[in-house]
DNA sequence: CCCCTTATCTGAACACTGTACAGATAATAT
DNA sequence: ATATTATCTGTACAGTGTTCAGATAAGGGG
């Protein structure tokens, strides 16, 4: 049994875990690029060195965290997505919307969180494992497509340019947004592009 | 005269340029999270601390650079614009698909010098001088926009939508291709996207 | 021509970083 | 109770950004 004994001095007990997610803390606060191993360690009370035997470096920590904020991302618009029940046409609409709209709110949230995760640390190193996390919310993009064209709101024609089309403005506008490039009143507008990007009748 | 005169020991003559062009070329092959003053420094030949009297310290240096990529950017573009003349419709819609095509083929060429010009450094802190140079590749979209109204390519209820549209999605996908999140056989398939959602003939 | 002001660069220093490695410590298995 | 193994410490090294007092050169005015 394990569970129960942690900071005894030696033996932390749950170290991986409590590295990222005082990572995540640190990150949140202040960015991915000013994030120190050292700092890690010195708030969780632990030598500099502990974390090498979970992970071989720093940026092996940082893509750790960032690969399970895509977790973490999915989660909230699924938890959002569910909000909304029903099998209407107008159901299926709102949903694919709030898709987009979970999407801006979580960058916009934590703006730092979501640098990590599109920023040289979760991209060509995905372990085989992880990179399904990713997908969960390109699934959930293609779910809600197929609903839309069930209910016959997006054309035969827009349909095979669905998830490149609503997930490259979402993500464009977001990133562009959270970086000062660009400024917009209100996310629904951007919504309501791509609403009529993809020809969804409303 | 100090047009000659360089790396005299003391006194390079030209240390502002030196620094962003050697910054430049760093960031270019190593990322701009690799850029180390102290090995700007020493590859110009100069002492580490010299930076400090052009650059208050090392963002401002790559915030520096990040601005000039922008005007690089442009010129990219409308060196390869220049290249389609001519006043007709068809000029005008290959013209905005050069515009898209242009700022992915600079990205995938330059992946580390497109990270930097839109990551955290290049943002808010940026000078009102330097905010012109962001605005030129916008104008030029406005321009291209523009162009396809007048030749009736695009309709009124779309063209409100036109330069958020097309830069989302053109940014989004770039970001995404050049982050590895994202796979696509070819960049035209984007374009085409593009040119579906905001319902331009052809 | 020389001096003197001013911009430019050096050198040393400080606090900090990531990382490696030998050894200490505690948990676990025998 | 002892041996084995996973986990963590301590120390060390090279490299970093940044500061600041001083050295060096350039340019202007007598």
């Amino acid at each position: 049994m394990t569970t129960a004994r942690a900071r005894t001095h030696y033996h932390h007990g749950d170290l991986e875990s409590a590295l990222i997610s005082t990572a995540r803390r640190l990150v949140r606060q202040d960015g991915a690029e000013h994030l120190s191993l050292r700092q890690v360690s010195q708030e969780i009370g632990v030598s500099p060195s502990a974390a090498y035997h979970y992970f071989p470096d720093r940026t092996s920590l940082l893509s750790g965290l960032g690969f399970s904020l895509f977790e973490e991302l999915a989660d909230f618009q699924e938890k959002e997505i569910s909000k909304i029940p029903g099998n209407s046409a107008r159901a299926a609409r709102e949903r694919f919307r709030a898709l987009g709209r979970t999407y801006f709110h979580w960058a916009r949230k934590e703006p730092h969180l979501f640098n990590l995760m599109f920023g040289d640390f979760c991209s060509l190193e995905k372990s085989p494992e992880n990179q399904r996390e990713e997908n969960r919310a390109f699934v959930n993009l293609t779910k809600c497509l197929d609903e839309l064209y069930e209910f016959d709101l997006i054309s035969e024609k827009m349909r095979p340019y669905g998830e490149l089309l609503s997930w490259s403005v979402v993500h464009g506008a977001t990133s562009l947004i959270i970086g000062g490039h660009l400024e917009v009143e209100d996310f629904e507008t951007t919504l309501d592009a791509v609403q009529l990007a993809l020809g969804i009748k409303s």
